[in-house]
DNA sequence: GCAACTTCAAGAGCACCGCTCTCTCGTTTT
DNA sequence: AAAACGAGAGAGCGGTGCTCTTGAAGTTGC
């Protein structure tokens, strides 16, 4: 029953570890059903058959515990969208943005409780480490890369004047990801990042109730709208 | 000490309707202190020098009392914006719409955890009552108003096959709002609207962090945007 | 091989939570 | 004056995160 990663290792180490993964998944469908504010300790020590002060060995508290799933969400999210945007031919500028786009909301219906975690409204006294930018970033780069790219191509957005001079504002992260995006360029790209979640979260929070009906031609209508803006060519 | 309103009321009409303001006075400083899954009813209770028992009868419940707040903060939210772009000559649509998009982002940097109470993601386990929908459409329909109004003086947005599509997705909208606004540029106001709040919640709940410094002139370039995109003439 | 050390889980306990029940006592109504 | 009603108190239930102590089991060094 040992796998191939387990040489070497005391029965405790891999008890430990064995233990951590069934809490980890244990926690991660608990996170699902009841989300982040349900989230119990004691409930997943309980199903373990574990007693509540037990979990504290693995985690030393519920705030770290909350962390490693925020960790993983960003990252699921992350690996969601680079896959479907790997699979679009690379001069398809159109069809990458399209299929991040898709992603992205395909990840958060899937995943509603996770979404939730992770951009809305932030937990109370908890704040996110450091740790997470990385995982977090990922998706922003996979559309600015498309812009880049794009960019590269020959294919640029209209600037007007007040996308200059908001650009300041997001200077200091064109710097950060030195992807060849000017300022202004950039800003657009991280306005249309806001307008997809806009959506999404409109829809996975429920604002839409008896608005929109079909989102899903909805989330279409913005995917046209924003290629539009960004002048992607077809 | 006895207001006007309160002839004709019996000592124990006037104590109730006396304790209820106080509670929901401290009520809503705990809310704006330590967010919605904060609010404690016995927390409430001890700082009124009550027993925590004595508060259900005036609240069945912790969600009843969260449903009080949450249409407080929409009627809040809604007369802010209404009384913003009222202030603005009525020929100036695009004077109108900045103001109420102004409105909006400044009401909810002043009140981030009553705006994550009801735009964040929603409190596991409480379904808002549809008392509230009417309240909460208070926005929604100042924004209607400046772009039917627009759309009367004979200004426009561009229409595109994309935006075509979409309208059916908001038809009953449509006919429930009665604002003679045609489905598709009604599902650009929505749009829009969606647009101006994923940006204000994006700041609110702490996105941007190290992404966008000068939110609010990140918040103008959007207006511009969407001013730019909706077609409201200068 | 056994002693010293480390790790795990259990259990009791603390302070908090929402909520329910009963009981008392003062107000209001009849 | 008697009956009905209402506000608050208090005890209690089951839940939460988290801490501390204690005993058992695994690991390591002599």
């Amino acid at each position: 029953m040992t796998s191939a990663g387990d040489a070497g290792k005391t029965t405790r180490q891999l008890h430990r570890e064995r233990t951590e993964a069934e809490l980890l998944t244990i926690a991660r469908r608990h996170l699902g059903e009841v989300g982040a504010a349900g989230l119990s300790l004691r409930a997943i020590a309980r199903e373990m058959g574990l007693v509540s002060s037990a979990v504290y060995r693995y985690f030393p508290s519920r705030d770290a515990l909350l962390t490693t799933l925020i960790l993983e969400a960003y990252n699921e999210l992350g690996s969601h969208v680079e896959s479907a945007e790997i699979c679009v031919d690379r001069v398809n500028y159109r069809g990458r943005f399209t299929a991040s786009a898709l992603a992205m909301r395909e990840w958060a219906l899937d995943n509603r409780h996770r979404y939730a975690l992770i951009y809305g409204s932030p937990v109370p006294g908890y704040a996110a480490p450091t740790d997470t930018v990385a995982a977090a970033a990922r998706v922003g780069l996979v559309l600015v890369g498309v812009l880049s790219d794009a960019l590269r191509a020959g294919h640029a957005a209209t600037l007007t004047p007040a996308l200059e001079t908001a650009s300041p504002a997001v200077a200091e992260l064109s710097s950060i990801l030195a992807a060849g995006l000017p300022p202004h360029l950039l800003a657009l790209g991280v306005e249309s990042w806001t307008r997809l979640h806009g959506v999404i979260s409109f829809e996975v929070f429920g604002q839409y109730n008896r608005m929109v009906l079909d989102t899903e031609s909805f989330y279409a209508l913005v995917i046209d709208e924003v290629l539009s803006r960004l002048n992607l060519p077809r």
